[in-house]
DNA sequence: AATAAATGTTAATCTAGTTTAACATCATTT
DNA sequence: AAATGATGTTAAACTAGATTAACATTTATT
């Protein structure tokens, strides 16, 4: 597996030296999901940090009456883990699931402990990582707030043309916090609206 | 003022040796707002992390009706800034204004650059205090998602119980995201339940 | 090709939360 | 003490979105 994608992505935030990127790289893991499998279910220690090679994959968690409610939709390019299990090491709140074949590198807690130490460049690497994730999710916190399940959709649209060709209705209206009647609803709008 | 809040805070994340402690304390400001005062007003660049000493802030937006839309309080040992605005320096999404007189310590943008520079384990306390931004703004978003308004306030009131005695009603309507009617008629029920 | 399973749509009824508007209480200023 | 402005409450009419249930379409399996 290449482990390029991971590499472009890592240069647009720090400049690694070719040993740097040695050190990285011996500490890192590749590996293949099958389209549903799990990498981390609610219950579990988030053991990993994983950047998305190839594949999709969704974050949810299941509430009290069995419903399944996504928090984030991940591609290639992104970030997908349940951060807030993994700084921690407690029990994740979240899963996360498979939703096509999918190749991942993974930074395991240990691993990245020692990267911390070897490669100190990461911490900024991370933080900025970090900084941006939590801009995306207070956004989406303003969303919520301000805009209309018909507005958020369209954004949503928009924003991700690509993930809603690539992902079941229903998951897109379980990611807007509607139900799957009500986005059917709101789509059959949009097309009078026209 | 004191620094000893900011210090004792930072312990617990990283150790600073004297020097170290030193360099921080000539890169920082501290400045007191009155009440009602403005830290970032919507379309501002923020040009600082605030770390609050005493007082409280809020952080909100006003849509396109002129309707407030509050995101989060912020109190002593808490951070306050349209950290978005920061990390890209581009116009703020958020007003920050105190609700109280209130201290602050500022990290400038340029300053905190130089820092990062001569004290790289700030890399690591930046890095991780933005985790738990994350963290905390995702569950904000769980929250949203499965919660019914009467829960949240619930929830509210459990986790942050000073502050509800600190700020007026219809501001915990705004940061719950109900009109003040509204959170008026679950007080009330809340009272018959007992 | 036929069947089953998964996904998507439509429509009727229902409910959590909004809007509007009138009034009540509390705090601040003169 | 009166008056003003800020905050809080109640109730009636309304709306966005949920629920239920029946049906339609697509995809996978035999």
């Amino acid at each position: 597996m290449s482990y390029q994608p991971l590499l472009d992505y890592i240069k647009k935030h720090v400049d690694l030296t070719p040993e740097e990127k040695a050190i990285l790289l011996s500490k890192i893991i590749d590996r293949r999901y099958l389209k549903n499998q799990y990498i981390v279910q609610q219950g579990d220690i988030c053991k990993t940090i994983n950047f998305i090679i190839a594949g999709c994959t969704k974050m949810f968690y299941v509430d009290e009456e069995g419903q399944e409610h996504i928090i984030m939709f991940s591609v290639e390019d992104w970030w997908s883990s349940d951060l807030g299990s993994f700084i921690t090491q407690t029990p994740a709140d979240f899963n996360i699931q498979c939703l096509e074949n999918t190749q991942l590198i993974q930074f395991s807690y240990d691993h990245l402990e020692v990267l911390y130490k070897e490669v100190p460049k990461l911490e900024r690497l991370f933080r900025k990582i970090t900084e941006r994730a939590f801009v995306a999710s207070q956004k989406r916190v303003v969303r919520n707030f301000s805009l209309s399940a018909k507005e958020q959709y369209v954004t949503f649209r928009n924003t991700y043309p690509k993930i809603e060709q690539r992902v079941p209705q229903y998951m897109i209206a379980s990611y807007l916090g509607i139900t799957k009647e009500f986005l059917s609803k709101i789509k059959s709008q949009l097309i009078q609206d026209q």
